[in-house]
DNA sequence: GCGTCTCTCCCCATTTCTTGGTATGGGCCG
DNA sequence: CGGCCCATACCAAGAAATGGGGAGAGACGC
């Protein structure tokens, strides 16, 4: 039964206390779902901490060198697909969701010639957190399994969320950086507001809301109005929609 | 069987014609699931394009007029969480994901009040064209469907995926919105840099910076260097790991 | 050829931000 | 009580960003 299957190899995928543990419970979920091979890529959020990359894969090695050494990210039409999606997609039907340039053609076809014939790519998003995907991937001569397609999708969830938790990424809703006053003023120049609107809106002085995000600034031990608004931002102090959603009623 | 119940369930979703089919696969889906109610909503283009809001739901009439006429989504906790979530979550482990205000918890609290006593919701993103959250809920007395969840998983994002398309948004950031010189200096200003050390770092000159982060903002009709930063960023034309990543390396 | 776009460069005036200070009052905690 | 944090308010000087104008070279398509 499918579904038990996700739970199953679910629990291994979101249970798995190291990256290693990861690899391991990833690789069997391919190949219990007649995949040949993973890769699961996460841009983590690195805010005023330091952050990386991660990357999970199976992938030959002499593909996965060319990959990174020649940084084909940047023209990987796979990659740029999982941005536009919000489900799963096979490979075959990247056109429908993003148009090709010849440099992803050739970053695509090079793939294949390492063996990675078709794949089923499952994108997540949070916004000013992680773009995440995981793909199974079948060897040459070999068709998706498309039943499992909708399993796929499930453990590739998981996957991306037990790699963030892994990643250290905590949420950091524990402790604020910034005072509740400091947020404010950080939101509304988030916002796009000069300190004077901002003090206009918040009903305080303007030398109160320059004082704020001065003391802001310095928290994040930085200088600059945007920074402070990135660094805010990834640790989730404000989100885009506390940024967007305001403009939408007003 | 649960997994033909997503196929089943997923089809009608997937397929909806209108906003009215769609409306109608979800009570259905949501009554066969175990729940008692549903409610999905979608902000379409909230970067830089300010864009539609959908709201397609079987919540008490009492409780949608309330919600919306004094604007609680922008102290629904749950709306918070969906944004810090990549799976989706139960109600009762919202404060997992972020921490709640007062204000918010007066707002959950109202809403079990007319009857929303718990409820799964599962989120999805996609940077520069949609947050949106698909909610399963249960009335009062009654607790959550464990093993549906992750049925509701699956169809909760189906739904999502089917109101975008239904919305008619194409997605405007197909397309960079930004030349290859202007996504540079607004990366660099990302990255807290001036306009003259731009200037250096791309051996160019201190105007021309000015004018390609002058034309950058007249392109997405801002006035503010903060405000650029952030559209490019949620379109995905620069991300945080190209904001950080670079100074881990330096 | 002509128009459009991109990238480049320049000037000037004005606004806004940033940094360096100081200061008062309230609340909380050991 | 004394120390610490928070919110509030003020001043002055310098750095940076913004808005307004103009302009030339090269690419590309119609």
């Amino acid at each position: 039964m499918r579904l038990a299957l996700v739970e199953l190899l679910g629990d291994s995928i979101l249970t798995a206390s190291s990256i290693d543990d990861l690899h391991e419970a990833l690789a069997r979920a391919a190949g219990d779902m007649g995949f040949d091979r993973f890769a699961l890529s996460l841009e983590i959020g690195c805010g005023a901490d330091s952050g990386a990359s991660l990357l999970v894969h199976d992938y030959p090695a002499s593909w996965a060198d060319v990959y990174i050494g020649f940084n084909l990210a940047a023209t990987d039409p796979v990659r740029r697909a999982a941005e536009r999606s919000v489900l799963g997609f096979g490979w075959q039907n990247i056109l429908d969701l993003v148009p090709m340039t010849d440099m992803e053609r050739t970053t695509f076809e090079t793939g294949r010639r390492h063996g990675l014939a078709d794949g089923f790519t499952v994108p997540r998003h949070l916004p000013g957190d992680v773009i995440g995907s995981c793909s199974f991937v079948t060897g040459l001569g070999k068709s998706l399994p498309q039943a499992m397609l909708i399993v796929a999708e499930m453990l590739g969830a998981m996957a991306i969320a037990s790699a963030r938790r892994l990643s250290g990424w905590t949420g950091r809703s524990a402790h604020s950086r910034l005072t509740d006053r400091q947020r404010d003023c950080v939101l509304w120049a988030a916002r796009g507001k000069t300190d004077w609107e901002i003090s206009r809106i918040l009903g305080i002085s303007h030398e109160t809301v320059i004082q704020h995000l001065k003391d802001a600034r310095e928290r994040y031990d930085t200088h600059k109005r945007a920074s402070l608004i990135l660094y805010a931002l990834y640790d989730g102090l404000i989100s885009f929609a506390d940024i967007f959603r305001w403009r939408i009623r007003h």
